[in-house]
DNA sequence: GCAAAAACAGCATAATACTGCACTTTTCAG
DNA sequence: CTGAAAAGTGCAGTATTATGCTGTTTTTGC
């Protein structure tokens, strides 16, 4: 439940109210998705304070209305990552998190990162310690409202066109804003990453944008959980070469990580 | 004691009648609306003294003629397919609404537009009518996610640093974007107005950036609740002659927009 | 395959919606 | 002013909807 902990002053506000009308639930729970792109049947239905059925009826309409999608054990937003993954994605929140333990190890007091958007780059900056020092370019809103909260972390928004799809900043002003700047480091989220043809996206709009991230970062770090080792996609990002780290939740030797040794590519 | 519970929860003004006509109950229906996003039938009938079934046959008619949407149970805006952002933790919020309503009359379709960081450009933001098409400008991130459920809206977000304590973007590279746009209008949420200083800030920062934001529209609308009127603070913005229209919650005429008329502002 | 979690189907209950009707008030032509 | 038509309102009975619960089936992760 720390998931919502963020927002968890909202929460409290929401509950003023004896009685929510059915058409109040389902925008709340539309926003939870939009914010977080993926909600828990069980983590609704105790916030709403509402039988986990009720809920399970709501999200069936709302998939029927196509605001979102709904799957096994809850639902997720449309059009953001997950949409043409396999639903158990969805119960990755763990391997995610493990991701992120393992990445935050690679900041450093006073570097300046970039962040795509996704959930486990969202997982990471809601894991960032307190008293890191850091300087954070994102396209992201999730991201950078996550960050807000981190006392010593300066946030600086890559502007431009917002994709309502997937909630980050595209488009050539995005491009643009990039160009002008070197950081240290890059995470940059994925859908696919494979040991021949790299990183691929479906979106061609995501894909020019991550292209411009990879050329505005002196090192590329791909969190990756292992679902996704070996996919493709329509277009292609970079080669693996342009990745200089895979953290997955993997331990590095695991047998699922063999085809992408030898590629000069730190496995974590 | 229920009673009085209601009695808290809504406003009522207009019981200085016995006896009420229907077409003023349905416009105390639509102002409960309005203010609230949402009422219920058996709220409204204890209000309004009448039953459940002349409530109901008057919010019937008020769905036809799209005024509202009839929900079970109750009723909802129009406008209510936003997220739910805490309404009692903001300041005079029923003032604000209803500046957000007077505001939306401004605008058309097409329209290119600018909107400051703010909760009453928040209200704004959430009111805004679905079939609307717009260009929206800002640098405020929650406002921005606002807009994101807005079919028609194109978001572009002002990137750039952000600050911590009022969650907008601000500095060179926010200025520098306002710098290449001339936009229709611009909503400019403001501390403080005044007769003679016109719009001031304390935040040096928040200066700079809505000075760039006046000078890339070229029609400016301070939206104002009545107790910033004539209130003062450190940094100057622009004098009142930059104005071009000032939204309060008050009607026109009343006596404590005095000192604002004769200075060619328009009054809403 | 197995155990746990989630989804589903069906049922019971309570709240809400609708319908027709009787009664009151308003409107308006003569 | 008057009386009849029209509009507005409340009520009772019935229909529909919303919701939670139980037991069963399906999915999922190991």
């Amino acid at each position: 439940m720390q998931y919502y902990a963020v927002f968890a002053k909202y929460n409290l506000v929401l509950f003023n109210f004896d009685f929510m009308l059915k058409e109040e639930r389902k925008q709340f729970i539309l926003n939870e998705v939009r914010i977080h792109s993926r909600v828990l049947l069980t983590d609704l239905a105790s916030l709403l304070k509402v039988s986990v059925d009720t809920v399970r009826r709501d999200i069936k309409e709302l998939d029927k209305e196509n605001k979102l999608k709904k799957v096994h054990g809850g639902a997720v937003s449309l059009g953001f990552d997950y949409y043409h993954i396999p639903s158990h994605q969805v119960y990755s929140i763990e391997k995610k998190a493990a991701i992120a333990e393992k990445a935050i190890h690679l900041l450093k007091d006073g570097q300046v990162i970039l962040l795509s958007g996704g959930t486990t780059n969202l997982e990471l900056a809601k894991r960032l310690p307190h008293k890191l020092h850091l300087t954070c370019f994102t396209p992201s809103l999730s991201i950078a409202i996550q960050l807000l909260s981190k006392k010593n972390v300066e946030v600086i928004f890559i502007g431009g066109r917002v994709s309502k799809d997937s909630q980050i900043t595209v488009g050539g002003s995005a491009i643009n804003m990039l160009s002008e700047i070197k950081v240290d480091l890059c995470f940059l989220g994925t859908n696919s990453i494979h040991p021949r043809d790299g990183l691929t996206e479906f979106d061609w709009e995501i894909v020019q944008l991550k292209k411009a991230m990879i050329h505005s970062s002196k090192k590329i770090i791909s969190p990756s959980i292992s679902e996704k080792l070996g996919s493709l996609q329509r277009y292609k990002i970079c080669g693996p070469e342009e990745i200089d780290i895979l953290i997955t939740e993997l331990e590095p030797w695991d047998s699922k990580l063999e085809p992408f040794k030898n590629l000069n590519i730190q496995l974590l």
